[in-house]
DNA sequence: GCCGTGACGATTC
DNA sequence: CGAATCGCCACGG
C-alpha cells in the first residue's frame, strides 16, 4: 500500500525497528510481513540492502541464532562484536542467546 | 511466464 | 550437535 511496496523495503523497515541489544530472525520478519515461508527472501533483502541505509543488519540472525556471513560486514567476527557492544550475549557455540535477545516485530 | 538464485527453516540421518 | 536435503517465497534476466 505504499509506492515502495517492495518486499525489500518492508523488510528494511522492520530491521530498523529492531531495538538495540536485541536481535530478530529472518523467519520472524517474513512472518510479520505475512509470508512465513519467505525467510529466504528476507535474507536476500539484507544482502541487497543499500549500505547507505541505517540498516542494522547485524541485528538480524537466523532461527538458530547463527550470525550471517561475516565477510559481508567487512571482517570476521565484526557482527558478533557489534552485538556484544549492544549487550547481546552469546553461547559457547558463538550463537546469539535467542532466549534473552530474540525480538519479534509486533 | 519460465529459470536461476539466495545473509532461511524445518526435517532427517 | 553437525551435515545434508527438500521446500518455501520474492526478485532479476
Amino acid at each position: 500500500m505504499r509506492t515502495t511496496d517492495s518486499f525489500f523495503e518492508r523488510v528494511w523497515a522492520i530491521a530498523v525497528k529492531v531495538p538495540r541489544g536485541k536481535v530478530t530472525t529472518y523467519g520472524a520478519i517474513a512472518r510479520a510481513l505475512g509470508s512465513p515461508g519467505a525467510a529466504r527472501t528476507v535474507g536476500w533483502a539484507m544482502r541487497a540492502a543499500p549500505a547507505r541505509s541505517r540498516l542494522p543488519c547485524h541485528r538480524v540472525v537466523n532461527a538458530t541464532g547463527d550470525l550471517s556471513p561475516q565477510d559481508i560486514f567487512g571482517g570476521t567476527g565484526v557482527q558478533q562484536s557489534l552485538l556484544k557492544s549492544e549487550g547481546v550475549t552469546f553461547n559457547a557455540q558463538g550463537r546469539v542467546d535467542l532466549k534473552r535477545h530474540l525480538w519479534i516485530p509486533a
